[in-house]
DNA sequence: CAAATGGTGACCCAAATGTGAACAAGTTGT
DNA sequence: ACAACTTGTTCACATTTGGGTCACCATTTG
């Protein structure tokens, strides 16, 4: 057993979420999610802060290590890349939330479902 | 039980796949692979690893014994040459996944069926 | 409502990776 | 020794990917 720097744990996890930051490794209920670099750093820090709201400003400065420029969107559309795998790789469940003018918060939570307009179709197992 | 090195496993299996690196043996559900030398190592040296990435200079290093040089493609030659040789053997499946300026990850899974060209009758009924 | 803030698809383009083929060296069979 | 194969290595070219940036739409706030 190596003694680790405790400020950086082997592995982050919440909920179905887990990643392993030394390995480049992000996984949702067990099965890998492919990450690039830059999105995986991010979804990182969320998760060092998971359920505390982090500032575009923090995100900036540690996943880019620069800080955010005015004008400057690229946490926003790696939010947005980052929403697009989760939801493809957990459909129904809502990870990171935005909260106006603040910042966005990770929590993975089963999404309120929507009313279905048609019934469910009954699901058959293999 | 004989007590073997626990470093050098008998035999690796992950999912359909199997290797028995003493034998120079490698089987998938079953059936054996025809591999070179050197693709045998290159797949044990990623089912050592399973699920995990596995950066190109590690598997330069431990399949060749080498430096990764700097322009060397050998890796990605015989990472194609093993998928072809998984794919033929079962069709449908994944087996060595890329990771973008990483590596590549062993981990055998159905492949996701190709999107529909013609979408799905849908069932809405009226 | 208007202004600010966030969502999202499209684009550019350099770098990383996929892939067929040429080549050389080693093996096998005769 | 020679031909017929096999295999490791290296190229060249084709494709894909990812980071960054916009533009434009949607949502929230006051």
């Amino acid at each position: 057993m190596t003694a680790l720097p405790q400020s950086e744990p082997e592995a982050l996890a919440v909920g179905p979420l887990e990643v392993i930051p030394v390995e480049h490794l992000a996984r949702v209920n067990g099965s890998a999610l492919m990450l690039s670099v830059v999105e995986l750093r991010m979804l990182t820090e969320l998760l060092r802060r998971a359920d505390r709201i982090v500032s575009r400003e923090e995100l900036s400065t540690r996943v880019w290590g620069r800080e955010l420029r005015p004008g400057d969107r690229s946490v926003d559309v790696y939010v947005h890349k980052l929403r697009v795998k989760l939801e493809a790789a957990l459909p129904g469940w809502s990870f990171i939330h935005t909260h106006f003018g603040l910042g966005y918060r990770l929590c993975p939570q089963p999404r309120k479902a929507a009313p279905r307009l048609v019934p469910e179709r009954s699901r058959a197992g293999s």
